[in-house]
DNA sequence: TTCCTATAGGCAAACGTTTGCCGTGCTAGA
DNA sequence: TCTAGCACGGCAAACGTTTGCCTATAGGAA
């Protein structure tokens, strides 16, 4: 069944049926619902190819991720397909796992399918293998790191923000032996944390000793070898800010395993806010990098891109702020906790 | 740039130009060499839609799922685009919030898109939005739930295989109050879940008390009020199993802000095995119902069903298996503990 | 050398839309 | 009543491929 059937059916040409379907105001309101009434009673649903082949316009935005599996995607992934939806724009998910090779064929394949931009999600994507959508002037939308140049947007994060609140946050509460255990550095992303941490440090006069700066991958599995060498040291931080949650989360089933418990004898703070902060015990206090605020932005980048009629020089700057939220996994420090004489909170009994 | 450039470029005529990009074997290798050359120089990507449009295959499947940010379900998507881009297939996903309105649009833009096939991993999903899909002879796959019909297929999940080990599990760590906190019993799979439970208690001559049977609702808040009320009752259980891994977590949860140590004073199984389960404190054990193989399977039975040449007057059937998993969210039941004189396990010490 | 056969490659139609352009018919003004 | 102008609808081209069908050429057999 194609349009040709429902021009048919009602009596008029092709043309008219295809503006009337497409609600272009000239077409006479009687003829007009004589196509629509066909349409409904069809259950005519037209060609999305054959109108992004004349149209030119494929309505698709790429979105390339390392990882759905990683617990932050998923509210990214969920937001900017709905936001699409209403746009009336598809969406072609990739998740790429890091590998070259995969990334490759997901770039090969929105090409391919004639993507009108691509949102990169991914913290550390291969250069060179954008080269064939910046050439093709698919407009592009990076999050953090990315390139200044004509149709290519960026989302900035304001690391500051967020961290200095935790380390404020933690310098209130009497810590003043605050570890921080970084992400890759290779990560420019994880290079910035720490910095932000660092400066948080320095600007309110504690020590930021590399002694208590310790790598870690942004993995649990990193998480707790970094914890475990934190603790093996003879001056013990009590307190730990952490470059990701995946890392915080770690840090709390490694002091779980070896009988520490958070918050009373290590504070634990985390960085995202993955959903799984909240589930975990105790929720983790973290600063929060809105997935889905990330999300919109990032959509309406790209479209601002597409529907931009004189391409701009260069591509839109945008910033997205970070927040502490505050849950359970830090409190007083210990020595001041025993001089005030109780636990920071009640934990509710019921 | 068309195929036309490329095969003014090469000098052959658009025909040989196709043929050769798509290994059609009675090309002389020559001219296909000259082909490939233009090809790659230029960066030439076929345009999928117009392939499309001619041959009748979109090449792309949908995959309708209830929420992405449910835990359970990004892996299945992770798996389910991994096998389909090595199929050359592209994948529509939309995540519906178990709203029909958003399901309908879904259905709609997926026709739209002239899918080849879709798997339906959402539970409840409205039958009456599927008409659509059905009468344009869509192969289709549901899990658990579904019609029998041409061109719809079925995986069935054996659920009574993982958790019979669950409960024997339990029983032989001297656990006989067993509680079970159901799913919202309007889900077939929920009720699946608690007609095993109560099979294989009976089984083996354990009360499947009423008393110890609670409603959840599959989330962690339904977990927690669930384990509220079986921590009220006069008689309590000593071990609980849930529907899914959420209600477990929402138990584990609970017994934290009552101070009930788990697995010290309580068990707790969970169903599913999603990805948290390993993150929670102390780990989760759980049933596991691969998600991967659960991809693998949707997605293979819709490929067979479009390869089909013959269509069969009813889809195929497929069974996943459960298996318990392990971890240490249960012990040894107080009283046993006690007379044998220790804990189950010792707590690793680094 | 001639004729037949096999085969590689070209021509053009087809896929299902949108849209530029043109013609027709009606309205309004003189 | 005639003409100018306008609005609406239809014709057909175009989008970028694939593919059925036909032709031309080469090679082998007689």
């Amino acid at each position: 069944m194609d349009i040709r059937e429902i021009a048919k059916r009602a009596k008029v040409s092709t043309a008219t049926a295809s503006r009337a379907i497409n609600r272009v105001p000239t077409v006479n309101p009687q003829l007009a619902k004589r196509v629509w009434s066909v349409v409904e009673e069809l259950g005519y649903y037209p060609n999305t190819q054959a109108r992004a082949l004349v149209s030119g316009r494929s309505r698709i935005f790429g979105l390339i991720v390392s990882e759905i599996t990683n617990p932050f995607f998923p509210e990214i992934v969920q937001v900017f397909e709905r936001i699409a939806v209403q746009h009336d724009y598809e969406i072609l998910l990739t998740s790429t796992g890091n590998d070259p090779k995969r990334m490759e064929s997901s770039v090969r394949r929105m090409i391919e399918r004639r993507v009108e931009g691509v949102a990169i999600m991914t913290f550390g994507m291969e250069e060179v293998l954008l080269e064939d959508l910046k050439l093709r002037k698919v407009p592009l939308v990076f999050v953090d790191v990315g390139p200044l140049r004509a149709r290519v947007s960026n989302i900035r994060i304001d690391y500051l923000h967020g961290i200095r609140q935790a380390v404020q946050h933690l310098a209130a509460l009497r810590h003043e032996k605050i570890a921080f255990i970084t992400g890759p550095r290779r990560i420019k992303s994880a290079r910035a944390r720490e910095h932000a941490y660092l400066h948080s440090m320095l600007e309110i006069g504690l020590p930021a000793d590399s002694a208590f700066i310790v790598e870690g991958d942004h993995t649990m599995e990193g998480g707790m070898a970094a914890c475990a060498l934190l603790l093996s040291k003879p001056d013990r931080p009590t307190a730990v800010l952490c470059s990701n949650d995946m890392t915080a989360i770690g840090v709390m089933r490694k002091s779980y395993e070896v009988g520490i418990t958070i918050p009373r004898d290590l504070s634990v703070v985390g960085f995202d806010d993955i959903r799984l902060a909240q589930f975990v015990l105790p929720p983790l206090t973290t600063v929060q990098m809105s997935q889905s605020e990330l999300a919109r932005l990032a959509f309406h980048a790209l479209l601002t891109e597409v529907e931009r009629e004189t391409p701009a020089p260069e591509g839109s700057e945008y910033t997205l702020k970070t927040n502490l939220v505050l849950r359970e996994s830090t409190s007083l420090v210990a020595s001041a906790a025993k001089r005030s004489g109780g636990k920071r909170r009640e934990i509710p009994s019921s």
